[in-house]
DNA sequence: CAAGAATGTTATGCTGTATAATTCTTTCGG
DNA sequence: CCGAAAGAATTATACAGCATAACATTCTTG
């Protein structure tokens, strides 16, 4: 006897069954496709510099507030102080920033030359990756949505 | 001689760095801190039928495409095929899907009656979130925030 | 000065995700 | 009909992201 057999839900020529569901309303679902797509995007786009998302912010967050202590910065973040350690030592390590101590227990966080340099040419490629998003979404939709994300920020507090 | 030092950047009192300075500006930031916002409310509120979003997001496509074929489902869902798989096991382990054969190398799914019951149970708890998100934002941003989503979502194609 | 708090670090585990290779099955062209 | 190719599910594996606990050192404060 044969296995109990069941016949296939077609759907040939449809749009994507969970892009036509119930989870088209789901604003956990809407963002983490979203999310993953930009984040995908910026990845590629940034290659060329070699750097990732997390590593990109860090840069940006030193550079505008240079000599920031390390657990404001992983704090600010969203990132774990743990976490935060082996990412700094990578950009050290690349030259990229320093580490420099306040006090015995205390680092402070700076650009190296070297790192204003290769944030300079992050931003550049990140501009190529900005007028992307905003070809498909339009500027006025991305002010919004940022808008939007920051408030639902909140509710992580 | 001490080692080299730094005075410290002070933000006493002030907002936080990450949500004033560039960053602010990056959509795919934005877009993080969003989701992991909203996913760590969704896990909280889905703990009482133990449901991770993934989970959750398979009893909704299979509730809504009953006999959908593995591989459409986790294509559907962004899921690599491979991933797919123990996510499917533990379901099934639980008697909450089921996996019914078409041919030989192809699998339906399925809700069991646990599985409805217990996806009618996971979104009633989340209707609670759902109302969470529209205190926070309001219903007419939610909408415009979904579509803004599925617009960048075309991004990853 | 002693107790406690703050800072950075190490170690560790879990989850999610990506890729390659494998097995088994079905389809299809000659 | 039969062998080759394609399809579906699975296994194995590796890596990044994220969380927690424990720890060493240093600073602060009563």
């Amino acid at each position: 006897m044969r296995r109990k057999q069941a016949e296939p839900a077609e759907f040939e020529g449809q749009a994507d069954p969970a892009l036509q569901g119930p989870l088209q309303q789901y604003v956990g679902y809407a963002l983490r496709r979203a999310q993953l797509a930009v984040f995908q995007d910026v990845i590629a786009t940034l290659a060329d510099v070699d750097l990732r998302p997390a590593q990109f912010s860090v840069l940006i967050l030193v550079d505008a507030n240079p000599g920031i202590v390390q657990s404001h910065a992983s704090a600010s973040l969203g990132i774990q102080k743990a976490n935060f350690v082996p990412l700094l030592t990578e950009l050290e390590r690349r030259g990229l920033i320093d580490r420099v101590a306040v006090d015995g227990r205390t680092n402070g966080l700076f650009l190296t030359r070297k790192g204003r340099a290769t944030l300079k040419r992050a931003n550049a490629l990140h501009t190529v990756h900005h007028a992307r998003v905003d070809a498909i979404i339009g500027t006025e939709n991305r002010e919004q949505l940022i808008e939007i994300c920051l408030k639902l920020a909140e509710l992580a507090r």
